[in-house]
DNA sequence: TGTGAACATGAAAACATTTGAATATAATCA
DNA sequence: TGATTATATTCAAATGTTTTCATGTTCACA
């Protein structure tokens, strides 16, 4: 295995390190959504939305689809379902605490709640 | 799925994104292996080694074994390999063009070829 | 043709990661 | 104890990524 082409995974993997590019592969899942949906479910605004989608696209991996303005994203092998589903697995076995996840979360809600 | 999740997820992801740390993993699957052997192995200095093995340790994906000064590294969750066998077979079916891959490959032996 | 809606791109600031050199620690052994 | 080997940490420079804001492009329709 030679250093190009673990360049190459890493490039790929790199695709997936991203909280907001992981929450558009998610939404994915169901099926082909138009940018304005994506920004909709993300609460992120359009300019960001459509720079993270633009990493996606230059990775391959999701198509688009155009139909008058707007245009259709969806992914480009479902197969990356199957990763993500594995990393989730790992992930709830243990290599993240769970502690640590559930403080967080608790830790984020809490402040969400808080009046400013 | 909530941001700080996806966050979680991210994080994790971003332990895979680094070719180094990748090259380490593919050379754990076959049981540990010392810090020095690995040095040997991915042919890179004793620093950037150690620093990318502290990110793997601080991501949980690797455990740790000292006898006397030599540290032996192994996976925490072999279901790693899985989740990197999965990476490779989206990558194997068209996520990156073959070409462009070929391309670079050809591209750095053609330069590790040439007399300086 | 002009206007608005949907999306993309560019550039600068803010932030994070990587690298390399130097230094630190820990265990062994003469 | 002092020297040596194996590994870890620290720090600063270089590099890469993300965000934000402003501007561009494309299409539809009055």
């Amino acid at each position: 295995m030679n250093q190009v082409v673990h360049q190459f995974k890493a490039d790929f993997f790199k695709m997936l390190s991203h909280p907001a590019r992981l929450a558009i592969l998610d939404h994915l899942r169901g099926g082909e959504k138009s940018v304005n949906e994506l920004q909709t479910l993300l609460e992120a605004d359009q300019s960001t939305i459509s720079q993270q989608l633009a990493k996606l696209r230059s990775g391959n991996l999701v198509d688009t689809r155009k139909e008058g303005t707007t245009v259709y994203y969806s992914v480009h092998d479902p197969m990356i379902f199957q990763l993500m589903d594995v990393a989730k697995e790992i992930f709830n076995r243990h290599l993240i605490s769970h502690q640590a996840l559930l403080e967080q979360v608790a830790e984020a809600s809490r402040l969400s709640e808080q009046p400013i």
